[in-house]
DNA sequence: GCCAACGTTGGC
DNA sequence: GCCAACGTTGGC
């Protein structure tokens, strides 16, 4: 099993909406990047997933989520209407991929990346979203990485 | 294949 | 709102 943290903006997608989603189920769509699309290919029927909050006050990891369903063809890319449309994308071969992914358990508190970042150089100094610059939507997590920041939310309950 | 221009991400 | 960092595009 793998583990992996994904990013989303809470102001259009939050955790508090995956809680209150069907099934606490959601499709993981417009994804649009070439590396990130890779690692979708990767993820696993069971792989564990941090939810992390970008692009808001206390951008963290927010809680954690499991890959329901693999990577199948996103649909959004086919539709004119949606912002995330690719006309380069042959529905015969189609470029961008999705996952579902069902939430697990919300986090108390949001291990915020200021307290991530504490620990860049002790266990988490190869951390892929620590590193300066990094703006990939989804990276992998090794298995160590997961077991300490789930330790630091644990300290805290 | 190089690289400048441009658009986007995301922390601050 | 700013801006560093990075990916993508397109001219050559």
């Amino acid at each position: 099993m793998n583990y992996w943290l994904m990013k989303s903006e809470p102001s259009v997608f939050g955790i508090e909406q995956l809680a209150k989603a069907k099934n606490s189920t959601t499709g993981w769509d417009g994804v649009r990047n070439f590396q990130a699309r890779n690692y979708l290919k990767e993820m696993k029927q069971g792989d564990l997933v941090f939810f992390y909050h970008s692009s808001c006050e206390i951008p963290g990891i927010a809680g954690v989520a499991a890959v329901q369903r693999e990577a199948y063809p996103d649909p959004t890319q086919f539709d004119k209407k949606n912002d995330h449309y690719d006309a380069a994308s042959d529905p015969s071969s189609p470029r961008w991929l999705m996952v579902d992914v069902k939430l697990v358990r919300k986090f108390d508190r949001v291990i915020a990346l200021d307290e991530l970042r504490k620990h860049a150089d002790g266990k988490l100094k190869d951390m892929i979203v620590l590193k300066r610059g990094n703006r990939l939507s989804i990276t992998p997590v090794t298995k160590s990485e997961w077991s300490f920041i789930e330790s630091l939310e644990r300290a805290s309950r």
